[in-house]
RNA sequence: GGGCGAAUAGCUCAGUUGGUUAGAGCGCCUGUCUUACACACAGGAUGUCGGGGGUUCGAGUCCCUCUUCGCCCACCA
């Protein structure tokens, strides 16, 4: 038989595609709504929303791991009979889509959004996303992910923008969104304002810079003149409205009520007493500037101090209305940090610097460009959220909704304890423009579902509200934003809320996942999923996350290109486990993949063996084969089968709480895809490849009704395998799947039910010829250490003589599989009562069974003497600890008795094992 | 500053409520193109389970402590 070269069958790519294609085509993917059993169907449903993907993002491997873990789940919830449904989307993304485009527009025509206007900008934004939006989208199908592709969603349709509409107006018809003045994270390059989880911290070293503030009029006991306040940020001196000092801090009592004389604004503050000055922090003073820096607007509020805005929304120092005279001319129009080493050279000059100091500090950053974020006074939108998370805290609590790996769910406790609310609006352009038209004569705003043209109390022009919402805000809908909401009526959203299982990384734990428990809480009264699982992140060797911008990306259609999806897909579920960070190294892709790459070919090989082996005859049911005809392999490989459908399930399941809420007893287990790849790949490789293949092998070439009887099972077992390994590597199992015999013409393996173990429980029958079976495989275990030992080349035919020390049935399971036996290790097999121990003999033990194998003029008698002595003295050690555990009668009195029992049954295993042990010693050696 | 987690083979990680001689993949060493597969087969080596203390008949597993990393949160000017 001619074999075709590897490289051959190693360039999956091509043929990956149109299979992905015909799945697409034939609709093997698409949900049907009338099928599940909420809206009277057959199945229960089983729905997976994906984690839109910027509408600007190209895939990254952060994508496809995420991707691949859904895609995993959902193919086995579809194989296992559910009516399942992955639905995909993009996210319009707020602020990284309208930076995409103000970039492109600068780089391009040297323009800026407002040199277009709002109009032309959105139109130019919306054409960009219309031309590039799908590719993410496309890239997913690369690495075969089985979405529902007829109900793609997108943030920005008529459809989702009415759900975003619905859920303002309801919340504010309730009291819980409202329009607050208050200092809020604004970004002086987006030019708009970030909700708190936007604004990340970073740690950095600053200064600290004192600055001495004297006393507008001389005290008359010429005490004190002055006093220090300390300050990381100078340029916002120009705003303060006054130092406050601790009421108790008997330092400064006397300054309350007095006046300073603030450097170079040159106005007059007050020395105010306010318990949010800390008496132990640097001087105990505290300067107050309430439009930049919440602290002091708090502080502000409660002494009713004004609050003059010190600079313009581009970061620039400005002279407010209510600022007036406080920003020198020189510093106005100079950016902050120009302005803050100029303050402070100009504080310096005039003696009133103190001192400076390094200062360990957090400062926040805008998550999507980086700017250092700067507090403002501004007038944004909030949702008030404390009564939205405590039915989210709820239903962690109480197993509801789980978190998976558990770890998280304290993050996420503490965080919705303490939530706050919510700044929902952006000072964008791209987006949800907000619900809130302004009547020019009346005083409310109205707030309204549908556009409003005419103010509907006097009739007179509106103006809608300029800022548009939040990207987070249309996010949090869309586990049934994308089903229909608010139509309450509709067909998807009754067959498939709440929705399942919720696959994201732990980035967006609070952006996203907790959002989106508030809001199904809130809109559908009702948990979105039932689980949350939190899978890691992907990483280089040194650990650092891996992204474009650092280089260390590995693309995931490279990868693809190279190796085909399914090895890309194997290698990323068989290296995670629960929670943790995928390593893989992007100077060495033909290494990071490797297994999956090996893996993948392994099947293939089996595959080819199977059918190149199987002739035309028809093929056997394993039902329909009488059991006394199926040999101990067949009995030993079905119950291997049984055990890798076993340990799968108990891997992957359970896919939903058997209640309302999580049992104890089920709340931790599922999901565990790396033990679910490891159970199948054990039962693929080393279980079938390794062992029934080659025991088949004989039995083929032979004829008769065992060469059916071997083809039956062969065909069996790994149709059952290729069905366990579907989810996983879905091409190669389908491509295999469907050469094999008894397969309904037009079905897809994506389709077919997942396997059922034979039995119940695998190992209860102990006569089974499967545990038979074991005793076969210790031997030639054995007789290849031998071989190996001494160095006999494989082509050498050796004979060996076979001792069965056990029992009788021992005896006559050796004798039966004694052609087997012989040609797995290339000798000719004697089974004798008796072994010819000499000088030329060798004997091993294996559990239990003896077996002396005569190699003639290969055996060194001193080495193997010092073997076998040192294989003594090990057991030896062993033995004697073992006793003594059994002789403790803690131990025995206390032990579970299984575990006991366990003991003893080793003790006089190895009693015996000793016994011949020391028996060929004295014989080998002599003593 | 508050909260949480991790440390097991050279690397990445499993190790379920304490209970056989602590496992897997990759890497490493030896041999082999044994009629599916060298992206393979066969054999092999490698672990004071981070240090110390404790509870227990028994600890990788539970408790305390130290060390080192990591993550999340944070309105210390």
């Amino acid at each position: 038989m001619t074999t075709p070269p590897i490289t051959e069958l190693s360039k999956p790519s091509a043929t990956e595609r149109s299979r992905y294609q015909q799945w697409e085509t034939s609709g093997a993917f698409i949900a049907d709504a009338s099928r599940s059993v909420r809206s009277g169907g057959d199945r229960e449903p089983f729905t997976i929303m994906m984690p839109p993907p910027n509408v600007t993002d190209i895939l990254h491997v952060g994508h496809g791991l995420n991707s691949t873990v859904q895609d995993v789940i959902i193919r086995w919830r579809r194989m296992a009979g559910d009516e399942a449904l992955w639905l995909p989307g993009t996210d319009h993304a707020g602020i990284a889509t309208q930076n995409v485009v103000e970039k492109k527009l600068a780089r391009e025509e040297k323009k800026t959004r407002f040199d277009l206007g709002r109009e032309a900008f959105v139109a130019r934004t919306t054409a960009f996303v219309a031309a590039t939006g799908g590719t993410i989208l496309q890239q997913i199908r690369g690495i075969g992910a089985s979405c529902d592709w007829s109900r793609t969603a997108y943030t920005l349709t008529p459809e989702l923008s009415r759900a975003v509409r619905e859920a303002f107006v309801r919340l504010h018809e309730k009291g819980l969104i409202y329009r607050g003045h208050r200092v809020i994270h604004w970004c002086s390059r987006c030019l708009t304002s970030l909700s708190d989880e936007e604004a990340e911290h970073k740690d950095e070293t600053g200064s600290l810079y004192h600055i001495t503030y004297p006393l507008a009029d001389a005290p008359a006991d010429g005490s004190m003149t002055s006093v220090t306040v300390a300050t990381t940020r100078p340029e916002t001196m120009l705003g303060d409205v006054a130092v406050a000092v601790h009421p108790d801090d008997p330092r400064y009592r006397a300054l309350i009520g007095k006046e300073i004389l603030l450097p170079i604004a040159g106005v007059r503050i007050p020395v105010i007493a306010d318990a949010y000055a800390d008496p132990a922090f640097g001087t105990g003073v505290v300067k107050i500037t309430p439009a930049h820096d919440p602290n002091d607007f708090e502080v502000g509020r409660r002494h009713s101090l004004p609050m003059p805005i010190v600079m313009s929304p581009t970061g620039e120092m400005e002279e407010s209305a209510d600022a007036a005279g406080r920003v020198p001319a020189n510093l106005r129009g100079m950016d902050r940090f120009a302005a803050r080493a100029e303050i402070v050279e100009t504080l310096r000059a005039s003696g009133l610097l103190a001192r400076v100091e390094p200062h360990a500090h957090s400062v926040r950053h805008c998550y999507r460009c980086d700017t250092v974020v700067e507090p403002r006074l501004s007038d944004q939108w909030f949702v008030s959220m404390e009564p939205l998370a405590r039915p989210a805290l709820e239903a962690v609590r109480t197993g509801g909704i789980r978190i998976l790996p558990e770890r998280w769910e304290a993050v996420y406790v503490n965080w919705l304890e303490g939530i706050r609310d919510w700044n929902i609006s952006r000072q964008l352009w791209w987006g949800h423009r907000i619900p809130v038209w302004y009547c020019a004569t009346c005083p409310d705003p109205i707030v309204s579902r549908d556009d409003v043209a005419l103010c509907p109390r006097c009739g007179g022009a509106v103006r809608q509200d300029d800022d548009v919402l939040d990207t987070w805000f249309s996010s949090w809908l869309w586990p049934f934003s994308t089903l229909g909401w608010p139509d309450t009526a509709s067909r998807d959203l009754r067959a498939f809320y709440p929705t399942d299982v919720l696959i994201t990384a732990p980035e967006i734990l609070f952006f996203w996942v907790a959002r989106m428990i508030m809001g199904g809480f809130e809109f559908m009264g009702e948990r979105p999923f039932h689980t949350v699982y939190l899978h890691g992140t992907v990483r280089d060797t040194q650990h650092v996350k891996m992204s474009k911008s650092r280089g260390n990306g590995i693309d995931p259609l490279v990868v693809v290109d190279r190796y085909g999806a399914d090895a890309l897909r194997y290698t990323l579920v068989a290296g995670l486990g629960m929670g943790a960070d995928v390593i893989v190294d992007p100077g060495d892709i033909d290494q990071s993949f490797a297994p999956g790459r090996n893996f993948v070919t392994k099947l293939r090989n089996i595959g080819r063996f199977i059918l190149t082996n199987l002739g035309d005859d028809p093929v056997p049911d394993v039902a329909s084969i009488p059991a006394e005809q199926l040999t101990r392999a067949d009995r030993w490989i079905l119950d291997r089968l049984d055990v890798a459908i076993a340990d799968a399930n108990s891997a992957l399941g359970p896919a939903r709480p058997s209640g309302p809420a999580w049992d104890s007893s089920e709340l931790r287990s599922g999901l565990r895809l790396s033990e679910y790849a490891e159970a199948t790949r054990r039962f693929a490789w080393s279980e079938l490849a390794d062992w029934y293949v080659e025991a088949t092998k004989g039995r083929l070439l032979a004829g008769g009704v065992d060469r059916d009887v071997a083809r039956g099972v062969l065909v069996h077992v790994f149709d059952a395998a290729l069905r366990l390994l579907q989810p996983i590597v879905p091409f190669v199992t389908e491509e295999l799947w469907q050469q094999l015999p008894g397969h309904p013409a037009e079905g897809t393996l994506a389709r077919v039910p997942w396997p059922e173990a034979r039995r119940a429980t695998p190992d209860a029958d102990s006569a089974n010829g499967g545990s038979q079976f074991e005793l076969v495989r210790e031997t030639v275990d054995a007789l290849r250490q031998l071989r190996s030992e001494y160095a006999v080349t494989p082509q050498k035919l050796i004979a060996a003589v076979i001792v069965p020390s056990r029992d009788v049935a021992a005896r006559r399971i050796l004798d039966e599989e004694a052609a087997l036996i012989g040609r797995l290790t290339r000798c000719t097999i004697t089974v004798a009562d008796a072994a010819p121990l000499g000088t030329a003999a060798h004997a091993v033990l294996s559990g239990g069974t003896g077996i002396a194998v005569p190699l003639e003029g290969i055996i060194d008698v001193k080495r193997e003497c010092q073997r076998l002595q040192g294989e003594l003295e090990q057991l030896d050690k062993q033995l004697s600890a073992l006793v003594q555990r059994l002789a403790n009668e803690g131990f025995t009195s206390r032990a579970p008795a299984h575990v006991v029992e366990a003991e003893r049954r080793k003790e006089s295993e190895w009693g015996a094992r000793r016994q011949q042990l020391s028996e060929k010693v004295r014989a080998l050696c002599g003593s």
